[in-house]
DNA sequence: TTGAATTACTAAATCGTTTTAGCAAAAATA
DNA sequence: TATTTTTGCTAAAACGATTTAGTAATTCAA
């Protein structure tokens, strides 16, 4: 009933736990063990169904094979897509993931990191919110490897994958200004991000360099909340006829203001493209089947989750301290469905 | 640098580390340390920043205070929400979780469980694939506490938070019914779980209450894939118009054959729910701001994720053998848009 | 003033590994 | 034959907590 141990297998066999864990471990060869014994222990351990007991392991070796991750939120596709990556790339590797939703809260992460660091995870991949910039910098200054996601602090230099939102947005806006837009509105949330702030200062770049003036009555941020009001009185004033900052466009900066605002220009009445085109960042399902499907700045999550798993990984394994940090910048790619005109 | 353990602070005031232990874990009073010591224990071991190595007390104790998670994947929103609950609602009571994603391939499920068996969880949430009943049957004769979510197998009695399903597809089927459709499909996937059976049988009785005749071909059951050309080809089959089996209505057992199917109507430059009606299980943002927002049978999630920790909380924490077996049925309900017409 | 009870603490075992240091016997070399 | 080398193994410490079984000093009761 109970679980067998290193020692049941030795008492078994009359031989000492060091041989048999000698064994278990492949350094037979190394530490000279009979071929005889050997075969012998590996009989007994699987007769008795060894399994070994990863706590005691990390104890002793202070490695748990765990990586911790923080994201803002799991049931998130974006970061459900990318956690599914993760998960899978440090399988392949032999490690498991221990996961975590921050809700955008510099609070909650804290807290988080601090139940993770207590010894059981061996790095972590971190998605961090704003005003977590101290926990990250203490992070940098610990001997724990982690590598960021999605956003950075540009003052602290660790180890991050990221997209290059500025060129992406830009990409985007020259979209819609190539189909004839000219009054293109941003959509975006309040996250004090730098990957928000780029994708904003992208959009305002395609603008200007279409001679076009950028107009802040245009540029709606909206606080981080999962009240969809907020977006449903944005969009009206964006669409609203007679209103002095009518849109022809909206970019949305993250999908879960495009869905809402979908929803809102739907309930609203309006016909997209015709009445007022779209672009989103992010490519979850909803866009696919939209009344209008929507043209999307697709973001290489496999190719972020595997990169941020091999990266934390090598750091992880390499004994001579700290490696180099690896800075990985990804370019988006624009998937053009209906929701821009033609 | 190093991290501080409760021998530091020991040697720090010149006292045992039984003595620290007990006053960090509240049993100052029951071991009688006096005031004076233990208000100093407390300060060093704040100042030193002392955090608990679970791992060795985990060791020592045989608890981890992580429970174990498998699903088919993180990365479905279905899933994901589930995640996000069961995260929270652990959180609440000071645990973690590792998540492991089966992709309903019980190899890996069997794989994912016995990587987790290694003394590194207190318990399991799990959502078994199909032909896994040997490894649910070896948990139960286990003493590691665990719940099914989702799905379960009639001939294993185990903790289980279920969905009514077959009245759920009982209720949808009949709204379609009430609605005037007489031609009812039902595109299932081949998964041979209970949960998927009991959809397409409480579809079938709807059908039989109201005098209609089941027709086998109007029920497409299609292999587990991430492949969408299947559901394209069965959906064609079910709205060619020239069709023995031209369907006026179709109940989607699943929300990624929803997906996929209302995608492969568009293609076809079909109408919902003019020329066909929807009825899908699952909630997704898709079906929000779909061509015709879908009515849905909505499964109560976080009641799912919520009662699922506590029930195992409350395995894991009994002393005295194991507790009572539960089995808990919840009722989903009906969310109606447009995608029936009226 | 002695014995019992209480107070305030500690030593040491334990959990299951890994790993260093070392030992005895056999084989090889001088 | 004596010394060194190799072979095949083991003892014991260590990781950092928890917990049992104590002990010495003080207080109290008789």
């Amino acid at each position: 009933m109970k679980k067998t141990s290193l020692n049941d297998i030795a008492k078994h066999l009359g031989v000492s736990k060091t041989l048999v864990s000698f064994v278990l471990n492949g350094k037979a060869k190394e530490f000279r063990i009979s071929e005889d014994i050997c075969t012998k222990v590996l009989e007994v351990a699987k007769e008795l169904n060894y399994q070994p007991n990863r706590i005691a392991q990390g104890l002793r070796t202070g490695k748990t094979n765990t990586i911790g991750l923080i994201i803002a939120d799991i049931a998130n596709p974006f970061f459900g897509i990318l956690g599914r990556e993760i998960e899978q790339e440090a399988a392949k590797h032999g490690y498991r993931v221990i996961f975590c939703s921050s809700d955008e809260n510099p609070d909650k992460s804290r807290a988080q990191i601090a139940m993770m660091q207590q010894t059981l995870v061996d790095g972590y991949i971190i998605s961090p919110p704003k005003n977590s910039e101290d926990q990250i910098l203490a992070l940098s200054k610990g001997n724990v490897p982690f590598v960021l996601i999605d956003r950075y602090f540009p003052e602290i230099e660790c180890n991050q994958i990221m997209v290059d939102n500025f060129d992406a947005a830009y990409k985007a806006t020259n979209h819609l200004l190539k189909l004839g837009r000219r009054r293109i509105a941003n959509v975006t949330i309040n996250l004090d991000l730098i990957n928000m702030i780029d994708r904003t200062e992208g959009y305002k770049q395609a603008l200007r360099d279409a001679n076009i003036p950028v107009e802040e009555s245009l540029i709606k941020i909206l606080p981080f909340s999962h009240d969809n009001k907020l977006v449903a009185r944005a969009i009206k004033d964006l669409v609203n006829k007679s209103s002095p900052h009518k849109a022809d466009a909206i970019l949305f900066s993250t999908s879960k203001l495009g869905i809402n605002g979908i929803e809102s220009i739907s309930a609203l009445g309006l016909k997209i493209p015709d009445d007022i085109a779209i672009v989103s960042f992010d490519n979850p399902d909803a866009y696919k089947i939209c009344v209008s499907p929507v043209t999307v700045v697709n973001q290489p999550l496999k190719e972020i989750g595997k990169t941020a798993v091999q990266i934390l990984l090598s750091d992880i394994k390499r004994s001579d301290g700290p490696g180099k940090i690896q800075k990985i910048i990804l370019k988006t790619d624009l998937i053009i469905r209906k929701s821009c005109g033609s």
